[in-house]
DNA sequence: TGTTAGCACTCTACCCTGTTGAGTGCTATT
DNA sequence: AATAGCACTCAACAGGGTAGAGTGCTAACA
């Protein structure tokens, strides 16, 4: 059967339309309220049509069409318009942007309460990180007399605190000499484990066995932990009637506590950089994703990859989330570019 | 009215069969499942005084009943016993404490998630924070040929990591040179601002003056960051069918997001240290938390002090809620002792 | 041949009703 | 003082009827 520029415009018609109300549509709706010029005799047998071609579907008999994933997917596809953020946005994101890059934690989860506000869905962030990502130095810091703050610097410029205690501490100068010498052990050897030369650190700084012990310890370890991933808006789910049950919304809020799943639906980057994908209910071959919707993106900070994703249900206002997300994407980038030095 | 010992079982035994079943209590229940050796029509009698001295009361006529706030704090006052954990969960919550002392915001995080876990009710955990803490020291490390992170130290040993960017950044020796002269200042003035004393240095290391300034800048900030908020098993709250409601349940999210309201809730510490503080509904004084009750107490770090809370309905499991939390708070100070030298 | 009006049909949502069961308070009795 | 009995109240549930929205089909029309 073939897709005419009419059964196009109820498509669209029914799309817009549930997506703003919730409710299924009825033929006469859309005569009423889009100006097609035709009766609602004739649009039912239209969506009889698209019916079959499965791009609609009736809850139960009596009731009007809602759109089927497919449905949606030709939506987005083909048929979506390009909306773009307001001016405010725009300033608001960037502001937001701009005020925290000093602590890059606090700007993930700014985003994602940023994004979540906007749209009124739940947002997911990931932190930017390198798939494989190798220490490149470390830095003792001293806090009392039991113990010091390991600070490690990756290729990737990722920084991480370690606190290492141990019965005895050296002083300013020995901590420092500690640093250069397992610095240059970094610079030969990385993260992985030499007996040889670990032994001849231990040597040269014998009092400090333990302290030293430790700091390999942790070497080893650096890099092992997941890049964090920060949620927000999770609660504007129920804000959508096709949540007011509380088993749904249950089931949804803890898909959004598995942060395993989101990463790795997020991570999945088979659209390359910088696109934004659009994953549509069942597509995810998630039954517990299967009433919801992502819009996903990624960034980039150096070689650190980190993914932005919005969450809401399969009605969600595909085009205006887009442009939200596009506009968050283009100030950190901005922002991004002007610090690692463009 | 005189409270006999018959009233007092009578209420206890409505106060237990409603936090367990969430059902309000009628005489004949009573009568047929606690053996107290009178019939219902006894009971009806007590319960009516009961009512009359504000301690239970009936959501509708004909109804069973349901303790008030009066009578829960009645309950958890005199009435309730000392359950304990079990072992398992003893070794369960140091196992805990154990492995995560080298990553404290972890550590938060992992409190709350466990003790949400345990009491399948909602928790809040703040990070341990000085009331009057003052900067003791920095470390520069570099990053790139851009950016160093300033490592600060705090009098109560908190550290944090702020990210600085300038056009030009000095190599290992000179960053040393600055940290120290930064610490000597840092002796002197605290994080107060000294013109004079940071003109000399800017003078000193004049090439980097883009660098030293935000250094300074970030001294006079640092200490004011609010302690960070962990909530854990929000969702919990779902399971229980007086937040059925889908409007219920969204105030009760609200509230659980208003990281500013939580922390003023935990902070009030007129319990004095260690002790276990118990708010029943409407005794916070907060509309938003009338149907919740909260049992909270403080941990101590050194100097810093944070608070760890169970927020679950005004129906929570008082006494199991009170051990577990006695339990992790236990687990907590141990660990802590030993860290901090005892 | 495509479009439309008309009609019978279907199904949900809603209201009204009566019934059941749990619970109460009062009173008379033990 | 304690209890048994009774009349009463109320929520929850199920059944029945109605209104309204929507459909599919058919016949008529341009």
């Amino acid at each position: 059967m073939d897709l005419s520029s009419r059964k196009i415009k109820i498509l669209e018609a029914i799309i817009t339309d549930y997506i703003k109300t919730g409710d299924p549509v009825g033929s006469r709706t859309i005569s009423k309220k889009y100006p097609l010029g035709i009766s609602s005799a004739t649009i039912r047998n239209e969506m009889s049509d698209l019916e079959e071609m499965g791009l609609i579907c009736q809850p139960h008999t009596s009731a009007g069409r809602i759109p089927s994933d497919k449905g949606y997917r030709l939506y987005v596809d083909r048929l979506m318009g390009h909306s773009s953020i307001s001016e405010e946005e725009s300033v608001f994101l960037k502001d937001l942007v701009m005020s925290n890059i000093s602590h890059i934690d606090y700007l993930m989860e700014q985003t994602a309460k940023a994004l979540a506000h906007l749209t009124n869905y739940a947002t997911v962030v990931t932190e930017a990180k390198a798939e494989n990502d190798r220490l490149k130095k470390i830095s003792l810091v001293g806090v009392d007399d039991r113990s010091v703050v390991m600070v490690s610097v990756t290729e990737s410029k990722k920084v991480e605190n370690t606190i290492l205690r141990a019965g005895k501490i050296p002083d300013f100068d020995v901590l420092n000499a500690i640093t250069a010498a397992v610095n240059n052990y970094i610079g030969l050897y990385g993260s992985e484990i030499n007996k040889e030369a670990a032994e001849n650190i231990l040597k040269s700084f014998k009092p400090y066995g333990e302290l030293i012990a430790k700091i390999f310890t942790a070497i080893s370890q650096t890099g092992s932990k997941t890049s964090e991933v920060y949620t927000s808006g999770v609660n504007n789910i129920l804000d959508y009637p096709e949540f007011s049950d509380i088993e749904k919304a249950k089931n949804v809020f803890k898909v959004l506590e598995e942060k395993d799943i989101l990463q790795k639906l997020l991570k999945d980057n088979s659209a390359g950089d910088g696109a934004v994908q659009i994953i549509i209910g069942g597509e995810s071959n998630l039954s517990q994703l299967k009433d919801l919707s992502i819009i996903k993106t990624n960034y980039t900070m150096g070689d650190n990859i980190g993914f932005i994703g919005i969450i809401g249900p399969t009605r969600m206002n595909y085009s205006q989330t887009v442009s939200v997300l596009r506009g968050m994407i283009e100030s950190l980038n901005e922002v991004i570019k002007q610090i690692t030095g463009g």
